[in-house]
DNA sequence: TTGAATTTTCAAAATATATTGAAAATAATA
DNA sequence: TATTATTTTCAATATATTTTGAAAATTCAA
């Protein structure tokens, strides 16, 4: 296979891949392309090979900054933008786990913390089932809420190691 | 709170949180309710309960049942169909991460060891960065591959066991 | 069988999400 | 400062996804 072709293939299915994890499509593509390519990329570059129009190129470069996985990048001499992406797939992970982390589980977890003090009789058995559910989820939510925290704090290729003599 | 209000919130929460996840809204809620509901409940309960249609209902529920998070109960006696949901959140979540992971995982780690054999001359900054963009994600899936495995594969709470020893 | 209850299907409608592109804002240069 | 290049915004449009509901299929009991 050639590398156009490849590179295509693997743009096009990161894509895929990004929607059934809650991110866009273009996002999870210009995400690919930075990942793939040497050197920084304008937004013209990015409009060029992926055929987006400038206002989406625009977007979702600003929220991949968002996300810490792409920076803007000054190069001497040049008039335009340039912009790169993290091409440490660790550190990619980690940071994605940190943001998740921060905008997903904490949120549910404070709400669980409300939800478990319900008023009503313990006898009563859809009391019960309910505390019941929402503690268990609780307790799941924080043992995951403290290992991604040691995840997210650990050198790099720690989590690999950890994991191979755990699980060899 | 009261228990009513209280299981709308997880209810409509619980929805939000899997749009997230790329599951749809109404499975999440589908889903929340079972988790709460101390008896099997049947179709028109669900309906009721969510304010949703028959046809929506109905596909929701079969789309639970192939994930394996939902089964169908017989109640003797009873001519309608009932539905329940796995209870144990552990159980439940070694399902999911099954299967995602066959859905996912997989098929994104075939296309990785494919397109890792891009031919071109390595000297070529272009090959180098794609081939070592390529090696790194699939050297990192093939772990979380891995360790996925053994976390399916483990007994209840083995997980929660195993990560507090080493995180403590 | 027949008929009523129940479940399933799926085209059409509704809703939600992503994308465009041109105008406005900003930044760089002369 | 005026001019031009570049970036940003956002209403309108396009696309994708979800939901509805009525008809068809199935199941069960008499």
């Amino acid at each position: 296979m050639k590398l156009t072709e490849a590179k295509q293939q693997f743009i096009s299915s990161w894509g895929a891949f990004g929607t059934h994890w809650g991110i866009n499509r273009t996002m999870a593509q210009i995400h690919a392309l930075l990942l793939v390519s040497p050197d920084p990329l304008t937004q013209d570059d990015m409009m060029e090979e992926l055929n987006i129009s400038r206002g989406n190129t625009n977007m979702n470069i600003r929220e991949l900054i968002n996300w810490g996985l792409v920076e803007r990048v000054i190069i001497p001499g040049e008039r335009k933008e340039f912009f790169t992406a993290e091409k440490d797939i660790w550190k990619v992970v980690r940071q994605i786990v940190k943001e998740r982390k921060k905008r997903e589980l904490e949120p549910m977890l404070d709400l669980l913390n409300k939800l478990e003090a319900v008023e009503g009789d313990k006898r009563d058995k859809n009391v019960r089932t309910f505390v019941d559910t929402i503690s268990s989820i609780k307790k799941l939510g924080n043992q995951a809420d403290k290992t991604l925290d040691v995840m997210i704090r650990a050198e790099e290729n720690w989590f690999v190691g950890s994991m191979m003599k755990l699980f060899k």
